[in-house]
RNA sequence: GGGCGAUUAGCUCAGUUGGUUAGAGCACUACCUUCACACGGUAGGGGUCUUGGGUUCGAAUCCCGAAUCGCCCA
C-alpha cells in the first residue's frame, strides 16, 4: 500500500480538532458499560453550571484525560463521568441579575415562577461549559452526563438528609452562622475567605454603675475601657468580660457597667476566653454577633440581642437612631456619637482578618439564626481512618496531613441556605396544640404518614393528615456534590453501575477544594456506601499568572483556555500544561509557554510528513518479523531500544501520576531520539527499506505514547500514515508496553549496543564542536581520525562520515599520539585535521584555559582517591568510575599539552 | 498563634533509597535558509543548589537552627 498524496505542508490543528471530536463522541468511544474487563472509573469535579472554562479546569481536566486515555488504551474498562453542579448562590445571582434588568426582583415572581425561570436559564445557557470541555478533547462519557439537581441526584439528597436526620446527625438549631448580607443566606465556615484588613481598634469607656459624675469632659469618674474592632455591634452587647487571672480587673467582676449611648446596664463577667494582652484586657460581649461571644454568652446565660437585619442594615434593637442604617454607615455614626458623648478614648490602627463571601466577596456577618447542621465528628472518624490505614491515598502524600488537620478539628456543617434555587429541605412543620412539630421525609407523602403516626403516638385522633408546610430553605450545593461519586451511578437504587464502578479509582482535584468537597465525599461515601468513594486522591496545584498571582477577573490576569486553543490548538494547550505542571506546586503560566506544545505538534507533523515522503519513494515494508540481529545496524538497534525504554518509562511514570515527567520523557524520545538522530540516520541508511520499516513501527508506538497528551494530532497523523483504517481510532489502540523479550533477543537489542551508539554520538558531537571551535565552515568537508581499539568502530565509518560532514574518517590504534586538535570521548579520541585553519595565539589561550580547568578536576579526583575512607566505603562501581575519570582527564591533559606545543611558535 | 510547603541557570521547573564535572524548556550568543520542520538545525555561554551548623569517606539530597516568600487553619 503506497501513499499517493503527501501530507499538507502545515498542520491544520483547527480542522483536525473540529473533525475528530464529533466522530469520537458519535461512535461512542467515550462510553463505558459495566461488564467486561477491569474497571477504571473517575468522576469529574463538576464545574459550576454558570461557569465558563478557565485555566484551572484546563489543568484539572488535562490531567484526568491523560490518565483516562492511558488507562483506556491499556485495556481497562474506563469510565470518566462528566457533569455540572447547580451552584445555588451563583446561579440564583445570575438569574436575579437578569431579572433586575427587567426591573424585577425574585420576590415579584414568587418562588415557583422564579425557580421555573432558573431552570429555563439552565436549559439555555447551562451547556456552555460542557461544550467548552469538548474543545479540550475530554474523553468523558457524555451519555452519562449528570447534574447535581437532576432527578436522581435530588432523590439521593432527600434520602441522605432523611437518613441523617433519623440517625440524629442532622439537627436544627439557633447558632451563630456566617451570613452574607448580599446573598441573603447563611454560609458554611469554609465558604468564608479570610483576608487581611487594615482596620482600627476603638477604645470605648463603659462607665461603672454607681460611680460619681466626674470633672469636666469626663462624664464618669470610674469606667472600664473596652477595645473593639466592631463598634457598630455595641448596641447588642450584653456583658463585658475579663480574664479570671487578670488581677487588674478582679475587683470589677460582678459589678455592672453602663452600655454607652443606650444607658442599659450590663454585667462584668470573667471568662478564660478573654486574652489579657488584647487591647485593654476587657472585651465587650455581643452574643448574637460573634461566634466566640456566643459561646461565652451560653456559658454565662447572657441575653442574645440581634441588632441587624439580613441585608446588613441595623434593626430597631440597635436603637431608633441607627435603625435602617447600613452596618458600615452605622459604624461611623456610632463612633461619632461615642466621641460626642465622651465615651471614645482613642483609636489605634489594627490589622485583622475579615471574612468575605466566597461567591460575591461581601464582608460576611456573624449572625445568630436558626439553621440546619450536620454533626460532623461521627462522620469524620471513619474518613480519617480510611486515609490513616492506607485504603485511600493522597498523591502527593503530604496532603493527607492537611486532611487530618482539618478532619480532626472539624466543626458542624451549616447546610441550610436562604435561597430558592437548590434542593428544598425535606422537613415539614405542623401544629399540634399550638406546638410546632417537625417531620423529615423523602417525599411529601411519606411526611404525611409520619405526621399521622406522630399524632397517633401522642394519642391524638386525626381523621385526615395535618396540613404540612415545608421548610423554606434549600440545602448547600455541597450537600449534593458530596454524594457525586455514587449519586451519579444511580444510588439510592442498587444499580449495576454502582456495583461495577464504585468505588471509583482516582479523584483528581485542586488543593483548594480538599475541605469543601474531597473530605465530605469521603464521609458520605463511607457512611452511605460502606466504602470510601475512591482509591487515590490526586491533588494538583493552582494555575497562577507569571507573577505567581491567582488568576482573577478583577485583576484581569486570567488566561482564557479557549483563546489559547484558538491560538495554539487544544493539543498544544494540553501538552504544554502537562509539561509545566508539577503535582508538587502551583503552576505559573503565561501565553508564551503554550508555544512548547504548538512547536511540538508541528514537529510531529513534519516528522510524519518526512516519513511519508520517504515511504513514497521507497515503498512500504511493514514487517519487522524477518529482521535478524546480524543485519541490523547499531543505529537501528538503538532506536528500537530507545523506543522500548520510552514505552516502559512512560508507563511507569503514569503509574505514579508523574504526568509531567511522562510528558518530558515522550517529548525527549520523539524529538531527540527519533527526530534528531534516527530520522537523520534514515536519510542515508544503508538499507533504507529496513530503516523505514523500523521507523514505521517506532513511529506508531510514539504516536500511541503521545496520544493521551495530544489526542488530536496523533489521531490525524495515525490516519495520514495509514496505521488505521478510516473507521478505526488511535483512542482504542493498545498503549505500547515496549518490545517483548523474544523480539529483543531476535534483534540483538542489548544494552551495550545502546551505550555504544551513545558513545558514537559523543564522538560526532565532539567533531562538530571542534569544527565550531576552529571556525571550520559548515559546508566544508573535514578529515577526522579516531583513535580506538573497538572492533565495532570500523562498521560505523559511513554513518560517522555523514554525521561529521567528513570526507574521510580514519581509525588509529588507541593511544595514538597525533598533533591535532582533539577531544576524548567514550568512543575514542577524535582528531580534527587542521590544515592551516587556525589562529595560533587564540588557540594557545584556549588550551591554557582548558588545562587549568582539567588540572583542577584531576587534583580533586586524586584527593578523593587518596582518601582511604572513600576507597573503602564507596561502592566499587563508584570508585572505578572515579578512577576511569581521573585517567581520562590525565590523558586529556597530556593531549592538550602536546597540542599546546603545536601552537607555541 | 498553629500547621503545611517553597527557596537549584535571567525565567519556569526536574533532580524519588546520599555517589561522575548538578539537568530540561524558554530566553541569550555564534553559525546555518542543507530537498520533514526557522514553530527548524548545529555548537556554545550561564548555577559557590537562600543561609549557618551537624551527620558522612562523600550532601542540592539526611538532621537541627535562621531568613525570605506562599498557602491553609484559628
Amino acid at each position: 500500500m503506497k501513499n499517493e498524496t503527501i501530507m499538507e505542508k502545515h498542520y491544520d490543528a483547527k480542522a483536525a480538532e473540529a473533525k475528530w471530536y464529533p466522530i469520537w463522541e458519535k461512535k461512542g468511544y467515550f462510553h463505558s458499560e459495566p461488564g467486561e474487563g477491569t474497571p477504571y472509573s473517575v468522576v469529574i469535579p463538576p464545574p459550576n453550571v454558570t461557569g465558563i472554562l478557565h485555566m484551572g479546569h484546563a489543568l484539572n481536566q488535562t490531567i484526568q484525560d491523560i490518565l483516562v486515555r492511558w488507562k483506556r488504551m491499556s485495556g481497562f474498562n474506563t469510565l470518566w463521568l462528566p457533569g455540572t453542579d447547580h451552584a445555588g448562590i451563583a446561579t440564583q445571582n445570575v438569574v436575579e441579575k437578569a431579572l433586575r434588568k427587567e426591573g424585577k426582583r425574585r420576590q415579584d415572581l414568587g418562588r415557583e415562577a422564579f425557580v421555573e425561570r432558573v431552570w429555563e436559564w439552565k436549559k439555555q445557557y447551562g451547556g456552555t461549559i460542557v461544550h467548552q470541555q469538548r474543545m479540550l478533547g475530554n474523553s468523558t462519557d457524555w451519555q452519562r452526563e449528570r447534574f447535581t439537581f437532576d432527578e436522581g441526584c435530588s432523590r439521593a439528597v432527600a434520602k441522605v438528609f432523611t437518613q441523617l436526620y433519623d440517625e440524629g446527625l442532622v439537627y436544627k438549631g439557633n447558632y451563630i452562622v456566617n451570613w452574607c448580607p448580599r446573598c441573603g443566606t447563611a454560609l458554611a465556615n469554609d465558604e468564608v475567605e479570610h483576608e487581611a484588613h487594615h482596620g482600627h481598634l476603638w477604645y470605648v469607656r463603659y462607665p461603672v454603675v454607681g460611680s460619681a459624675k466626674g470633672v469636666a469632659g469626663e462624664p464618669y469618674a470610674d469606667y472600664v475601657m473596652v477595645a473593639t474592632t466592631r463598634p457598630e455591634t455595641l448596641p447588642g452587647d450584653t456583658a463585658v468580660a475579663v480574664n479570671p487571672k487578670d488581677e487588674r480587673y478582679a475587683h470589677l467582676v460582678g459589678k455592672n457597667v453602663i452600655l454607652p449611648l443606650t444607658g442599659r446596664e450590663i454585667p462584668v463577667i470573667s471568662d478564660d476566653y478573654v486574652e489579657k494582652e488584647f487591647g485593654t484586657g476587657i472585651v465587650k460581649i455581643t452574643p448574637a454577633h460573634d461566634p466566640n461571644d456566643f459561646l461565652v454568652g451560653k456559658r454565662h446565660g447572657l441575653e442574645e440581642i440581634n441588632i441587624m437585619n439580613g441585608d446588613g442594615t441595623m434593626n430597631d434593637l440597635a436603637g431608633a437612631k441607627y435603625s435602617g442604617m447600613d452596618r458600615f454607615k452605622c459604624r461611623e455614626a456610632l463612633v461619632a456619637d461615642l466621641e460626642a458623648g465622651g465615651f471614645l478614648d482613642h483609636i489605634e490602627d489594627y490589622d485583622n482578618q475579615v471574612g468575605h463571601c466566597y461567591r460575591c466577596h461581601e464582608v460576611v456577618e456573624s449572625r445568630l439564626s436558626k439553621q440546619w447542621f450536620v454533626k460532623m465528628k461521627p462522620l469524620a472518624e471513619p474518613a480519617i481512618e480510611a486515609v490513616r490505614n492506607g485504603s485511600v491515598k493522597f498523591v502527593p502524600e503530604r496532603w493527607s496531613k492537611i486532611y487530618f488537620n482539618w478532619m480532626e478539628n472539624i466543626q458542624d456543617w451549616c447546610i441550610s441556605r436562604q435561597l430558592w434555587w437548590g434542593h428544598r429541605i425535606p422537613a415539614y412543620y405542623f401544629d399540634i396544640d399550638g406546638e410546632c412539630e417537625t417531620v423529615v421525609a423523602e417525599t411529601l407523602e411519606e411526611a404525611r404518614k409520619k405526621a399521622v403516626a406522630l399524632m397517633k403516638a401522642k394519642g391524638l385522633e386525626c381523621s385526615e393528615p395535618p396540613v404540612l408546610s415545608q421548610d423554606e430553605d434549600v440545602l448547600d450545593t455541597w450537600f449534593s456534590s458530596w454524594l457525586w461519586p455514587f449519586s451519579t451511578l444511580g444510588w439510592p437504587e442498587k444499580t449495576k453501575d454502582l456495583d461495577y464502578y464504585y468505588p471509583t479509582s482516582d479523584l483528581v482535584t485542586a488543593q483548594d477544594i480538599i475541605f469543601f468537597w474531597v473530605a465530605r465525599m469521603m464521609m458520605a461515601g463511607i457512611h452511605f456506601m460502606g466504602k470510601p468513594p475512591f482509591k487515590n486522591i490526586v491533588i494538583h496545584g493552582i494555575v497562577r499568572d507569571a507573577q505567581g498571582r491567582k488568576m482573577s477577573k478583577s485583576l484581569g490576569n486570567s488566561l482564557d483556555p479557549l483563546e489559547l486553543i484558538d491560538m495554539y490548538s487544544a493539543d498544544a494547550l494540553r501538552f504544554s500544561i502537562a509539561l509545566i505542571t508539577s503535582l508538587e506546586c502551583d503552576t505559573k503560566v503565561n501565553k508564551e509557554k503554550f508555544e512548547i506544545g504548538r512547536n511540538f505538534s508541528t514537529k510531529i507533523w513534519n516528522a510524519a510528513r518526512f516519513f511519508q515522503m520517504q515511504e513514497g519513494e521507497c515503498g512500504r515494508v511493514a514487517d519487522l518479523g524477518t529482521m535478524a540481529a546480524g543485519e541490523l545496524t547499531s543505529d537501528e538497534k538503538h532506536i528500537l531500544l530507545a523506543t522500548d525504554k520510552a514505552c516502559r518509562k512512560v508507563n511507569a511514570l503514569l503509574e505514579q501520576y508523574r504526568i509531567q515527567d511522562g510528558a518530558l520523557a515522550v517529548y525527549d524520545f520523539f524529538w531527540t531520539q527519533l527526530c534528531d538522530w534516527y530520522v537523520e540516520y534514515v536519510k542515508d541508511a544503508p538499507d533504507k527499506a529496513r530503516a523505514l520499516a523500523i521507523l514505521r513501527d517506532v513511529f506508531w508506538k510514539a504516536l500511541r505514547l503521545l496520544h493521551p497528551y495530544m489526542p488530536f494530532v496523533t489521531e490525524e497523523v495515525a490516519h495520514q500514515l495509514g496505521y488505521l483504517k478510516e473507521d478505526e481510532t488511535i483512542m482504542l489502540a493498545e498503549f505500547p508496553k515496549g518490545y517483548s523479550d523474544a523480539e529483543k533477543s531476535a534483534w540483538g537489542l542489548e544494552e551495550e549496543v545502546y551505550d555504544f551508539v551513545n558513545a558514537k554520538r559523543e564522538a560526532i558531537t565532539a567533531v562538530r564542536a571542534l569544527r565550531a571551535e576552529y571556525k571550520v565552515s559548515p559546508a566544508a568537508f573535514v578529515k577526522v581520525t579516531i583513535a580506538t581499539d573497538d572492533a565495532r568502530a570500523a562498521a560505523e565509518a559511513s554513518s560517522l562520515k555523514k554525521a561529521m560532514r567528513a570526507e574521510e574518517v580514519a581509525f588509529a590504534p588507541a593511544g595514538s599520539d597525533l598533533a591535532m586538535p582533539s577531544k576524548i570521548t567514550p568512543f575514542g579520541t577524535v582528531y580534527l585535521s587542521l590544515e592551516g585553519l587556525v589562529d595560533k595565539a587564540a588557540e594557545s589561550k584556549r588550551i591554557a584555559a582548558e588545562l587549568a580547568k582539567l588540572s583542577g578536576f584531576v587534583k580533586a579526583s586524586e584527593a578523593k582517591l587518596a582518601n582511604e575512607n572513600f576507597v573503602a566505603h564507596a561502592p566499587e562501581a563508584v570508585v572505578a568510575e572515579a578512577r576511569r575519570k581521573l585517567a581520562d582527564n590525565k590523558e586529556k591533559i597530556a593531549q592538550l599539552e602536546k597540542l599546546a606545543q603545536l601552537f607555541k611558535s
